[in-house]
DNA sequence: CAAGATTGAGATGTCAATCTTG
DNA sequence: CAAGATTGACATCTCAATCTTG
């Protein structure tokens, strides 16, 4: 461990900046799905995820690791949704272990009418300001953080591309 | 707003990724200083930015700006601080609207205590992997993000830089 | 009234213990 | 027992009042 105390300048400056960024940017998109939607960016990502899976469901602990969340805290946050008739949970036919998560008509409609609004702030927040080699760096930089957090236990098995207005597919 | 309906596959990817990188982190993080030193990583930062503060002090609301947190947030957490002892709080006497908070000799103790284990798991988590370049890329990134969002209300009022282990001055 | 700060209620997250299935 | 999932207690955050000072 002969590692320096703490980070250079250049580092402490990214360091301290991307602490900032990330939670300013959970703040802005928690706050505009509130405002505009009446949804917690949490609930956004869990419909979304639903919307775009098979059938629109997902086994408890699938949903929670597409969505880098413990099991607990799936297991809270879907049985929130299940009160307000967006997502039902069903045991598993083929592997009485499993519990589907099976996003309803009601919940796909909050998921349309929230989704315009979400995108645009993601739009205004982020792309907007990037070029494409930017959005390539960006890319490139997730791949070695989540290559280290994955060595470190915290890994992210498969995340879907999300797409908050799928298709009405099956 | 004849803007596309989502995003293009690789700001998709990009995006999914980042959220993912997010979460992630502030759950690895948490849960690093939580078992290894018994604090969080609110309580971490909080510390750390009372600790290079003049006389360790900053007003509530500074103290708030610099860590990117709500006023109320802020004084919760650091009411449950003052319960252990770690910041105390007082009435300023110049201003009499401020409310100082204040780290504690125990309060610097914890943050000693916990700073290596913390600034080693950064390291591995993000420097380790980074190339200068990357750094200044990263940095780069941040400060589009920090203008986008302070555009839209989400200001940052200069944080400081962070040193776990300030030289033990005034 | 505006700024700084706190408070309480309710929403959400964490951790550890528990339950069920295989 | 291990995997999938839930539960309850407790910690923390958000939002909307409220309080104090100038």
């Amino acid at each position: 461990m002969e590692r320096p105390e703490w980070l250079s300048e250049s580092e402490q400056r990214a360091w301290v900046g991307q602490r900032a960024v990330a939670a300013l940017l959970d703040t802005a998109l928690d706050r505009q799905l509130q405002t505009d939607a009446g949804i917690s960016h949490v609930t956004y990502i869990i419909l979304s995820v639903l919307s775009t899976a098979p059938h629109r469901t997902l086994s408890m602990t699938t949903l929670a690791n597409f969505t880098s969340s413990s099991q607990s805290r799936m297991s809270h946050a879907v049985a929130r949704l299940e009160e307000r008739g967006w997502v039902t949970r069903h045991r598993s036919e083929t592997s009485k272990r499993l519990v589907n998560a099976t996003l309803t008509d009601a919940g796909f409609a909050i998921l349309e009418q929230a989704a315009p609004g979400h995108v645009d702030m993601v739009r205004r927040l982020v792309f907007d300001r990037l070029s494409d080699e930017q959005v390539h760096q960006l890319d490139a930089m997730n791949v070695i953080f989540l290559q280290a957090l994955a060595e470190h236990g915290y890994a992210v098995p498969v995340p879907p591309a999300i797409r908050p207005q799928p298709t009405t597919a099956s």
